[in-house]
Order: C-alpha cells, then structure tokens, then sequence
DNA sequence: ATCATTGTATTAATTGGATAATACAGATAC
DNA sequence: GTATCTGTATTATCCAATTAATACAATGAT
C-alpha cells in the first residue's frame, strides 16, 4: 500500500499527520515498538531520511520516543494520547468553523450543512 | 492592513483564497471592477508578478474576468457564485470530516463536539 | 569478534516559489 | 497627438525547504 502522498504539501508533514493518525486512532497502541525508520521508509516509499524527519518532529510533542539503538517506541501515557486527540480535534474544529466563517456561512448555518451531509449514511465506527 | 499572511504555505494561494472568500462573502459585489494588479500588490505587500499569478489563477474558476485594458472585473453570474460557494463549502465540510475520521472520531462524534464548540457564542452574522 | 540493525549526523543536490527588472500592447484622458 | 493607466509576458536571480546519498555510532545477536 503506497501511502498515498501528494505532492503540494512536504512529504515529511504528510507522514507526521498519517503516523500521528495511526496512534491516535490505535492502530499502534501505547508502548508498542515502531518499524524502522528504514522499513517505515521503504513502505512509504520515501527516502528514509524524509521518514527520519517525520518521525524525530514527532517526538517533539511527545508521542514517540526511541532508545537510540534498539528503536522507537509508542508512549505508554494514554492520558497524554487522550489529549492530544482531543487538542487536534478542536484544532481541527476550529479551523474548519473559521473556514466556513472567512465564506460567510454562519456558525448555524455550517451546523445544518454538516447534519444534512452526514444524514444520509449513519455510520458509528467508534467505542 | 497588510494581508496576514503567513510563511508555511505559498503566498499566491493565499492570496487567491483571501480574494476568493472576499467575492464569495461579498465583500466585493458581482459586477465590480477590482483594484489594479499593481494597487492590489501594493496593499497586500507583495511582488506584482505574485498578485498576477494568483489572479491569472483566479480567472479560471470563473470567478473574475479580465479586460486586457481596462481592468478586472468580478463576474456578473450570480448563479455560478451561489455554485462555487456551495462547492467550495462543501469541499471544506467533506475534508473536515475526513480528517476526524482519520482521528478515530465517528461522524455523530463529530458533531456533538461541533455543537459542543458552537453552542457558548450564538452569532448569525448572515442572510 | 563479527555482523546486522538501530537512530542520527552531515553534506550535497534539487526544486519551487518569490522577487526583481523590464518590456509590450491596448485603451482612455487630456 | 501624448501621457498614463490597464493586464500580460519574459527573463534572471535569489533563497529556503526538501530530498538524496552516504557515513557514523551504539547496541544486540550469533
């Protein structure tokens, strides 16, 4: 599965928000050993210095760390997952509300827009 | 004022943005002669030749019309402003909902979060 | 000890975007 | 007419970010 970049945004952002979606949503679970920043390179099908990149910003916010020789590890601090799910959904959110305001749609108006596009196909993928 | 803008992503496409949401929203109405390349440079505080390529972009949405000589000119087709307002909207709410999605976060999730952060400051600054 | 695997550092090359400096071609004002 | 305003085209240059190629250092396995 080629991971599906595009190239009007940096790659290494790309990766970062995908990884970072990945471990937010669980498909890696807390304290679980990532792949190599080879192997993770070679299944992007980027340069592994560009995966490289990706992966030590993401450690800036705490998500990953890695033990130099023996790899990189998922945090085992799921308070601090928590919260950062819920920070970049609000960051999401509020992004998206400021979007819709710069377009004149009113906070109302964006409200019923969404009920109307999410009506049709009612899905409940969560816990 | 200078147009607030920032440095992550290329300047034209903001540019293009902040002109189209200020069509779209009204702030110029259908019909009106806009500002010259050169004027609208000088206000934005960037090149000419940036301001050219975000308006030359413009014009093939549709959205402006140039007269070789004499300026450009927001379209007259108030039915196709309605269209690209919904569209681009719509853009905006699909992407939105992807990205939580890629969250882990379901639909009706989403929403609830949306009223969540909508609910405190009830404006309606519309039609 | 040897080898493979890990993350990391360094340096080079490429590229896209922004700017700059001009020039041209119509149209309008006077 | 002349001057001035439009949008447009062209070319060169600069710069920063991204990507690429490669080497290094520490650990663990055998």
């Amino acid at each position: 599965m080629p991971w599906n970049l595009d190239d009007s945004h940096p790659i290494y952002l790309q990766l970062m928000e995908r990884i970072q979606h990945d471990i937010i949503s669980g498909v890696y679970q807390p304290g679980d050993k990532l792949p190599s920043v080879r192997d993770l390179a070679l299944e992007a099908a980027v340069n592994p210095n560009t995966m490289q990149k990706a992966l030590s910003e993401l450690e800036r916010s705490g998500l990953v760390y890695s033990h130099r020789t023996s790899g990189r590890f998922i945090t085992d601090d799921s308070t601090l997952l928590k919260k950062i799910k819920t920070d970049l959904a609000q960051e999401y959110i509020g992004s998206f509300l400021e979007q819709m305001s710069r377009l004149g749609i009113s906070r109302s108006e964006t409200l019923e827009m969404i009920i109307q596009t999410i009506g049709g196909g009612d899905d409940d993928t969560n816990s």
